[in-house]
DNA sequence: ATTATTTTTTAGTCTTATCTAAAATAATAT
DNA sequence: ATATTATTTTAGATAAGACTAAAAAATAAT
C-alpha cells in the first residue's frame, strides 16, 4: 500500500504525464503540487523504488504500467466519488473536488465497486471527464467547439480557445464560466449564431464565441 | 482541525473515559491503541494543548467539552458511515468497522449531513450502537447483557458488546442478528450456558456469547 | 565554445509520530 | 514505614515528508 503523500504525488504524475511521451519534469511537479522541487525529487526517489515510476536523474519521471494502473485507480475513485456527492448528496459540480480529494485515497476495493454499482456504473463525472475501469481504462473525453455541436447536444464548458482577455471579459459579462452546463437549443443559418441554455438561462453567441468554447460532452443523463 | 493520529486517540480517550468518572490512564489508551505508553503521553500533551483534554502528569487525562464534542462528532461519522456500508453498499454488519474507519476521519460538515439525509436520520448503527447527533448528544440504550436474563424474559436483540469480526461471524452462523427477538427458555448452571429461543429456533448458547449479547427487555406482554 | 541562466539534486534542518531505555513517581506488600 | 513492583514520564533515536541553501548538471545565449 502507498501512503497519502505517495498517491498524491503519483496522481499528479498521471495526469502531467497524460499527453507527452516524454518524462515529467521536477519542476512541472512542484508546481502543480504547490511544493518544492527539492520535495519532488526525494518522492521521486520513492516511488521509483516501489516500482511506479522510472526516473533517471535530471531527466525527469515516467510513469510505469504499474504506476499507471495504480493512479488511474485513484482517479477511478475520485470520480465515482464526485458521481455520488452529486447524484446522492445533493452536492453541486463545484463542491465535490475538495471532498472527492479526501475520499480518493479510502482502501476498500468492495466499497468502491458497490459504490460503482449504486450509481448505475456511470462513465462520466460531473465534470465531464472519464472514469477508468477496474483495469484502469477509460474513453478519452470528447471534447468539442460549441461551433460544432449538433441542436440537442449538451455537455460542459471547460475551456477556451482564444484566451484573450476581451474574450474571457466577454464569457464573465455573459455569465459563461468554465463548468457550466451548456445545450444546444438551436442553430441560426443566417449568421450561424447558435442558441444555447447555460445556468437556466437562454442566450444567443455568435459564431465567432461558439468557435472558441471547449465542450466536453455528455452523454446519456 | 486535527490530525488523524489525534483524531483517533481522542475517540480512544472518550470510549474509554464514557463510565468513569476519574480520568484515563496512559495504559489503558497504550492497550487499546496497540501503542506504547510513551507515545501515550506524547501525544496526551498535544492534545491537552489544544483544549481537548485536561492533563496531569501521573494522574491520567479527563475529556473537556471541546473534546467530548469533537470525539461525539467522529463516532456520529462513524456510525453513519456504518449504516451507509450495510443500507446502501451491501456490507455485511462484521464488514463495516474496518471502512468506517477510514471514512469516518473525511472532513465535510455538508457531506456528514447529506448522507445523514440520505439514509433518514438513523439513530442506531448496525451494531446497535446509537448515533449522536450534531449536537453529540444522543439516547443510550436501555439494554442488558443476555447472560443477566431471568428465564422467561424476552426482548430485542440490539447490539454486541465484542464487535471483533470473529464474533460477528459466529452470529451469523447462528443467524442471530440485531432487531430478532430472543426468550430464555432455560439456564444451564453446570456451565452457564443459556437455551434460547430465537426466530422460531431452540438454540443453546455459552455463557461467553451470552456475555456479549446485548439484548431490549420487553415489558409486559 | 565558453558564459550565463535555469533546472535539478544534494546536504542539512524541522516537525510529527513513533520507538527504546532509563529515570521518576505512584501503588502495593510486607 | 520502607521495600518492592507497576506505572508514567523523560531523554534520545528513527522515519516520513517537508523545507532552505548550496552544489551540480543541463540548457540557453552570446
Amino acid at each position: 500500500m502507498f501512503t497519502l503523500s505517495e498517491e498524491n504525488y503519483l496522481k499528479t504524475i498521471y495526469h502531467l504525464g497524460l499527453n507527452s511521451e516524454i518524462g515529467v519534469s521536477t519542476n512541472e511537479i512542484a508546481k502543480k503540487m504547490q511544493t518544492k522541487a527539492s520535495s519532488v525529487t526525494d518522492m521521486i526517489k520513492k516511488l521509483s523504488d516501489k516500482d511506479l515510476v522510472v526516473y533517471k536523474k535530471y531527466k525527469g519521471v515516467k510513469i510505469t504500467d504499474f504506476g499507471r494502473n495504480t493512479a488511474a485507480n485513484i482517479v477511478r475513485k475520485h470520480r465515482l466519488w464526485e458521481v455520488f456527492l452529486v447524484e446522492k448528496l445533493n452536492f453541486s459540480w463545484d463542491e465535490v473536488h475538495e471532498v472527492a480529494e479526501q475520499l480518493e485515497h479510502i482502501k476498500s476495493p468492495k466499497l468502491i465497486n458497490e459504490l460503482d454499482a449504486l450509481l448505475g456504473f456511470p462513465k462520466q463525472d460531473p465534470h465531464g471527464d472519464p472514469i477508468p475501469d477496474k483495469e484502469g481504462n477509460y474513453h478519452p473525453l470528447e471534447k468539442k467547439l460549441l461551433a460544432t455541436l449538433s441542436i440537442g447536444e449538451k455537455g460542459i464548458c471547460i475551456g477556451v480557445n482564444d484566451s484573450s482577455s476581451e474574450f474571457l471579459q466577454f464569457l464573465d459579462k455573459q455569465k459563461i464560466a468554465l463548468g457550466n452546463q451548456i445545450k444546444v437549443l438551436g442553430k441560426e443559418p443566417f449568421d450561424d449564431s447558435i442558441q444555447i441554455q447555460i445556468a437556466n438561462r437562454e442566450l444567443s453567441v455568435s459564431n465567432k464565441i461558439a468557435s472558441n468554447l471547449y465542450i466536453k460532452i455528455h452523454h446519456g443523463s
